[in-house]
RNA sequence: GCCGUUGUAGCUCAGUUGGUUAGAGCGCCGGAUUGUGGAUCCGGAGGUCCCUGGUUCGAGCCCAGGCAACGGUACCA
């Protein structure tokens, strides 16, 4: 039997489950402050509870992972966190204060083939809003994202929350004529185009929605077949962007020009932007941009999404585009579809682990502030001497200090070796001699690897014990509070 | 799915026109040092050369098919 990893999927370190949990409780204070309520829900959901979009019947496993209940009914593990919520949400509907304001966070898995940076289980962090119908809950919601961004770390300037409308897109399709049922595949070719925009920028969406395609890879993707006049419009329209929201917003009357969702969409944003204005966020921190699409399905109006603008090189020092670190935005179908009534709701997601990712990259982690436990050699194994060692730890530990008895096998050298490599601070030692006079030896693993830069003799290095006290055994817990503390003020000054 | 690159020790990689016991560095284990980390020196363990088939007296190397990893691209509710 081979020890392997799926692919997709990453062991993680003791690093990154601190630093995830330093960054995820950040963001929580932030939802915590905008009032939301924490919330959680399984896992695993009925496979048909995850979306209009079932697996495949042939297919289950699809894009996401599926497998049959004992009564046959098929399972999904969740691949967001916004579809198990409008399933909880409708399920105790009555029961919920409206707007019902929740933020949850977890694990989500996707089914698809992993590329860099990109896995097949992520965590999410979500906050929604449920019952609301205004604008107002979506600029809340991109105000908020701009929070979080700072509060995990980011700088002001170094990401911008883009807000666009998906009636405007909708409206522009619609009024070059690719509105009805017949168009849906045409406008979904359409709205994928526009979504590649940073990628291949204006010349390559244009082959997008024209005849298609050619990458570099030698790939062709089919275009969505407009005309060069539609692909006008639609470039109109994705090319005002808005430093100058009362430009933006013009452009975009005039890309959605005798469509009424189209213009009701560019009233929502201007609503938007004003709100966003009189808050102040209009100072580059949330801009409003008619190219951004966000997802394809069920958002139905205002979308978001967080955007990563600095430079940050990646683990080979590359500078890379890291691009949408979370989003979001309205999906007024999603709580009504298990219900009959309409019910309006809004929403955003980060993706934990990018933004950690991202936050790694720009060296915005602080990962190294945990201390390793101080480790008590043992030096006999009788039972009495056991006891003696255990008792060392125990004080230790009583005083706040992290401390192990070593439990392996080894002898001292190799303890020794243990301790140094797992970077503990002190070790304490205490053989027969020290017992029977009351003492115990305390080692500074910190200074002492210093020191041994200068030794390269070994047998010096072996008899000058370098870093190393003799105390009473009464004293070993103020000793090792006194190194830890030395050692801390040492840190501090560097 | 499509295109490309790469598969040799735990890791990073050499390996000549096809030639006998497949190497290096790092890491790991042990010793020099019965009770002191590091450095140094000495020693040791560790291999289905991705798999299957073919060509050949002979294949890590050549050929065909497969698999896997990586990268790009598409899809991503």
């Amino acid at each position: 039997m081979k020890a392997r990893l799926p692919r997709g999927f990453v062991d993680r370190s003791p690093d990154d489950i601190r630093a995830v949990d330093r960054m995820v409780g950040k963001i929580r204070e932030v939802y915590e402050l905008y009032g939301f309520e924490p919330a959680d829900q399984p896992l695993i959901e009925y496979t048909d509870a995850l979306g209009k979009f079932l697996p495949d019947q042939d297919r289950p496993n699809e894009g996401v992972f599926s497998f049959q209940d004992d009564d046959e009914q098929w399972l999904s593990l969740r691949y967001d966190l916004t579809a198990p919520m409008a399933r909880f949400v409708a399920e105790n509907f009555e029961k919920l204060p409206k707007p019902f304001r929740s933020y949850r966070s977890g694990w989500v898995f996707r089914n698809e083939k992993p590329g860099p940076g990109r896995f097949r289980q992520f965590m999410q962090f979500d906050a929604d809003t449920v019952g609301t119908p205004g604008v107002a809950a979506d600029a809340e919601m991109a105000m908020m994202m701009a929070d979080v961004m700072e509060a995990v770390g980011i700088a002001r300037g170094d990401y911008v929350i883009r807000v666009n409308n998906r009636k405007v897109l909708d409206g522009v399709l619609e009024a070059i004529g690719l509105g009805g049922d017949d168009n849906a595949g045409r406008r979904l070719t359409v709205l994928r185009a526009v979504d590649k925009l940073d990628k291949v920028g204006p010349e390559g969406v244009r082959d997008l929605l024209g005849k298609g395609r050619l990458d570099e890879s030698g790939d062709f993707t089919k275009g969505a077949g407009l005309d060069a006049a539609q692909a006008d419009r639609v470039l109109l329209l994705t090319s005002s962007t808005g430093d100058d929201l009362a430009g933006a917003l013009a452009a975009m009357r005039g890309a959605v020009a005798g469509s009424a969702r189209g213009e009701e969409g560019v009233q929502e944003l201007a609503d938007i932007g004003a709100m966003v204005a009189a808050a102040g966020y209009d100072d580059g921190r949330i801009k409003i941009d008619p190219s951004v699409v966000r997802g394809l399905e069920y958002y139905t109006g205002p979308v978001y999404e967080a955007e990563l603008l600095a430079e940050i090189p990646n683990d080979e020092g590359k500078i890379v585009r890291f691009g949408s670190v979370g989003g979001g935005g309205r999906y007024d179908g999603l709580v009504s579809r298990f219900r009959g009534e309409p019910v309006p709701a809004t929403g955003f997601s980060i993706g934990v682990s990018r933004l950690m990712t991202a936050l790694k990259n720009l060296g915005k982690l602080d990962t190294s502030d945990v201390i390793q436990p101080v480790v008590v050699l043992v030096m006999d194994k009788d039972t009495e001497s056991l006891g003696r060692y255990q008792k060392m730890v125990s004080d230790l530990r009583r005083a706040g200090i992290r401390a192990e008895m070593y439990l392996g096998g080894a002898g001292m050298k190799a303890q020794l070796k243990y301790a140094d490599r797992r970077g503990c601070p002190v070790a304490v030692i205490q053989g027969g001699d020290e017992r029977e006079k009351g003492e115990v030896q305390i080692k500074d693993l910190i200074e002492g690897a210093r020191m041994s830069a200068e030794i390269s003799d070994n047998a010096e290095w072996r008899a000058a014990r370098p870093a190393q006290v003799t105390v009473p055994e009464t004293d070993l817990v103020a000793e090792v509070k006194k190194i830890l503390d030395a050692q801390a003020a040492d840190r501090a000054g560097q």
